[in-house]
DNA sequence: TAGAGTTGGATACTGCCGCTGTCCAAGTGG
DNA sequence: CCACTTGGACAGCGGCAGTATCCAACTCTA
């Protein structure tokens, strides 16, 4: 296939694929010429993917690049390959959220972080999540984790970890049920693709699942008016 | 409290202040003379709120005078008012993710949506989720809902409804929770403030637990390496 | 083989968005 | 009295995701 069948059977503008080839996010054709080249079904996949990344999971086009690195760097092991890649995934839309006003707001501020982190740890430790509690000093996702709770501490709004360990729970159970989907993939590089993929479509489901009960239960607290 | 102090103790630059203002993000100060005016507590803590909404949230500036003109609309009764802010909340951090290649593709597509429509139907049926069930033609989380089943069905996972009930259950308590720490407010205007910050700052605590959750099964499969 | 169309490649531009800097005349405060 | 601040207006910035244009070299079709 070609670019215009690329650009047509993807639905992405072919200026698009071409600002992707430059951005090194999609690999270049295989060369059939000097000013020609095929393309498979590996670039359609890879596309769409790209595609998911920056409209549904809202990355930004360097964050892409970097995350499909890892996913396309055949050096590295399974583990670290698929852990590099999730964890180059942003944890939040905007990390630099925190406010720096006076003295008192950032002691105010630490004390909630101080409070969260042991909130987590005791999370983690009734949990048995060995792995996460060694990882927890360089984890993005437990600094973000942490940082979360803290936000919500600080609008005073100071969640016990006894309440997220359901969550917990139920979040391990949809880890491993994606790792059962990713090893149905053959290639490395397709089963790291599939575990980006369901790591970043899953949470809008659950974002969705939250407002519905919001909806429920305002409807069952005051009525439809 | 004057400009300059509203800028000094939210940590929000002066001129950003002024942007807010002429957007309508926050309402002017109680003019105390023609070129001056007082501000209050109330100030400052929409101030707080703007900007977790925008910087935790990632909502655009738009969005955000959206939802708070439903804040502030003391016309509305309290279920409406809450009910439109929330769902003036963006469900998705961009809404056209959708391809649209050739035929085959929109057909494809057209399943994956049917399919998910029912699944989902059949999750709120089986929760007696009634008040969802009515609203779901109207209801922008109901649709992002069956659009985000959809997109997991298109890669190839098609996530069946028992296994989303449980998050549906725990959720809901979720809500509960929120709508308890809400009527703690005395004002309508305060309440509905905290249900949207609450909605708000919930779901990057979730997407940080479930990546987590990842960390773990990801090391007990495969190791630390 | 002629002529229309496509290719990879480079470069410059667009539009949106969240600010930010500058200027101003009118007031304020020590 | 005079430096400083205020509300207000407006232009500009920097980043980002594309998009448009142009090009010479090539390919396909008639």
């Amino acid at each position: 296939m070609r670019l215009a069948e690329l650009g047509e059977r993807s639905g992405v503008p072919i200026a698009t694929i071409k600002y992707y080839l430059r951005e090194g996010l999609l690999a270049p054709g295989e060369r059939i010429g000097p000013r020609t080249s095929e393309y498979g079904e590996e670039h359609l996949r890879r596309l769409r993917l790209v595609r998911a990344l920056i409209h549904v999971g809202g990355l930004p086009v360097a964050k892409v690049r970097e995350v499909l690195g890892f996913v396309d760097d055949e050096s590295l092991g399974r583990t670290i390959r698929l852990g590099a890649a999730l964890w180059a995934l942003p944890q939040e839309p905007h990390p630099d959220g925190a406010s720096e006003g006076d003295a008192s707001q950032d002691a105010e501020a630490d004390d909630a972080h101080e409070a969260a982190l042991g909130e987590v740890d005791r999370l983690t430790a009734s949990l048995g999540w060995e792995a996460v509690r060694q990882l927890a000093p360089i984890s993005p996702s437990h600094a973000s984790l942490v940082a979360a709770m803290a936000a919500l501490r600080r609008i005073g709004y100071p969640w016990r970890s006894e309440l997220l360990a359901p969550h917990a729970e139920l979040m391990h159970q949809v880890a491993v049920l994606e790792f059962d989907f990713m090893e149905t993939f053959d290639s490395a590089t397709e089963q790291v693709e599939a575990a980006v993929a369901a790591a970043l479509l899953f949470e809008p489901m659950l974002r969705a699942l939250h407002r519905l009960a919001q909806e429920e239960e305002s409807v069952r607290r005051y009525g439809m008016s």
